[in-house]
RNA sequence: GGAGAGAUGGCUGAGUGGUCGAAAGCGCUCCCCUGCUAAGGGAGUAAGGGCUAAUACCCCUUCGAGGGUUCGAAUCCCUCUCUCUCCGCCA
């Protein structure tokens, strides 16, 4: 959520902010709303006033064993006219609200210009694209001629968008789960947590997912609706739900792994083949919690976490700043690591790292007490993956293949595969 | 699933219709006192919102949540949620 102050002092800077995005945003319309509200609030809150100090009054006038009745006839029809006031302002106030939690977050000055993924800008390169030395098999291919990869089953099962995987193959899934779990909180200083999977609607308020990305999600059909997790960051993030952190306890630098699910609405069409884009996935998430001038820079470190887990499996990567187009929802910037998949002669998104500054703090009431002056404050979060774990298996099946088909182990992995080198 | 108890400020805990945003204690901050320490004395110490140039006044809201009764609700009524204890069940 944008600051509504802000929003409501400087409402065309905001929409210019938010055209870069090519979201419309109606600033006269809004003023106009908010001129209502300002009007409501202040008559509603005289009226409010006056209640309270005539039955203040005739409090007092009944303790002195004065006659109560002439009192009682003034302020008669003062709870109708305030019952009005009242439901009026609440109806304005929910439609600014309503408009409020529509709004993506503004965008951070150093994102560059752009209309779709085409824009983003290249920030950096590790490693050189691999180069095989044969044609080259893309994961599908390589997992199913291991009989380790088995669409069929699970479409049997659960329908598209779904994956079995068998013996080594499934291993080598946990396997870099532990790896990036042992690296992020061993050498990163990273406190692992394990979270719910489902949440409950004002969860996803929390991180922006609700009201607006219903669609993307699982819902329960229980009586109170639970949702399945998109991400982690949902849970993680929600920690900081209505708390205020004592000066000391941040910066707050979590990880947890769990599944993902994701309805992929608006997907059909993109990447059916296979276990790039599926119903189910698992995911290292990293989470921080920071002070708002130091959000800048823990999305410099937080991204290079994550891309330590690329270092580490020789996986060739970029790093890409996402254009003013492309940048999600909640994020002020963002940045993707993409990682080379030789079965696709492309790089393809293996993690997102996004400073959503005090975006998805305003939702949560997720503050600080500044120290100089004792008065809470917003604090900034940000998340990213570390990395996703299914997309990182087809990385190094494709990156790591033999021309018989069989797949060499990463040295980083074998210590969590029992030492095995190949898998055959 | 059955039976019972409870939810109040950073914490403990009082408060059953009126000057209660809330006693008292603890904690914390500042000041005084003491050669230092300990002890002691004094003052302060919730969050959100409105108005505003203002983090100054002033005003509003909030005692688990949502409704209701009333001129007036932490206090009375209804619904819900959560926590705890005991029993049952269970990975």
């Amino acid at each position: 959520m944008i600051d509504p102050k802000y929003l409501r002092q400087s409402a065309a800077e905001v929409a210019a902010n938010l055209a870069r995005r090519g979201y419309p945003f109606d600033a006269e319309a809004y003023l106009a709303l908010e001129e209502r509200r300002k009007t409501l609030q202040i008559e509603t809150e005289d009226l409010q006033s006056e209640r309270n100090s005539s039955a203040k009054n005739i409090g007092k006038a009944k303790a002195e064993g004065e006659d109560i009745a002439p009192l009682l006839t003034a302020v008669k029809d003062m709870g109708d006219r305030l019952a009005e006031c009242e439901s009026a302002l609440q109806e304005v106030q929910g439609q600014l609200r309503d408009i409020e939690l529509d709004l993506p977050n503004l965008l951070d000055d150093s994102v560059p210009d752009g209309k779709d993924e085409s824009d983003n800008a290249e920030v950096r390169v590790w490693g050189e694209p691999t180069e095989l030395g044969f044609e080259p098999r893309d994961h599908i291919e390589l997992g199913e001629n291991l009989g380790m990869i088995d669409f069929e089953a699970a479409s049997k099962i659960s329908g598209s968008r779904f994956t079995v995987m068998s013996g080594p193959l499934a291993r080598m899934q946990r396997a870099l789960i532990q790896l990036m779990l042992d690296t992020h909180t061993e050498e990163h200083g990273y406190e692992e947590k394990y979270v719910p999977y489902l949440v409950q609607t004002d969860a996803l308020i929390g991180t922006g997912n609700l009201p607006k990305f219903e669609e993307d999600l699982f819902r329960t059909a229980t009586e109170t609706p639970y949702y399945l997790i998109p991400t982690a960051e949902v849970p993680v993030t929600n920690l900081a739900r209505d708390t205020i952190f004592e000066a000391g306890e941040l910066p707050k630098h979590y990880v947890a792994h769990t599944p993902c699910f994701r309805s992929e609405a608006g997907s059909y069409g993109q990447d059916t083949r296979g276990m790039i884009r599926q119903h189910q996935f698992e995911k290292v998430e990293l989470v921080h919690f920071v002070a708002a001038e130091e959000s800048m820079a823990a999305l410099e470190t937080l991204t290079g976490h994550a891309e330590v887990i690329l270092q580490k499996l020789e996986l060739p990567y970029r790093v890409v700043a996402l254009c003013s187009g492309d940048v999600g929802f909640g994020s002020a910037k963002t940045y993707d690591i993409e990682v080379w998949l030789p079965g696709q002669q492309k790089y393809r998104e293996i993690s997102s790292c996004s400073n959503y500054n005090d975006f998805q703090a305003r939702r949560m009431k997720a503050r600080r007490r500044n120290p100089e002056t004792g008065k809470p404050e917003l604090i900034h979060t940000l998340n990213g993956s570390g990395v996703a774990a299914g997309r990182a298996l087809i990385a190094v099946m494709e990156n790591y293949q033999n021309d018989d088909g069989s797949i060499r182990v990463p040295a980083a992995l074998q210590p969590y595969m029992g030492g095995l080198k190949v898998i055959s």
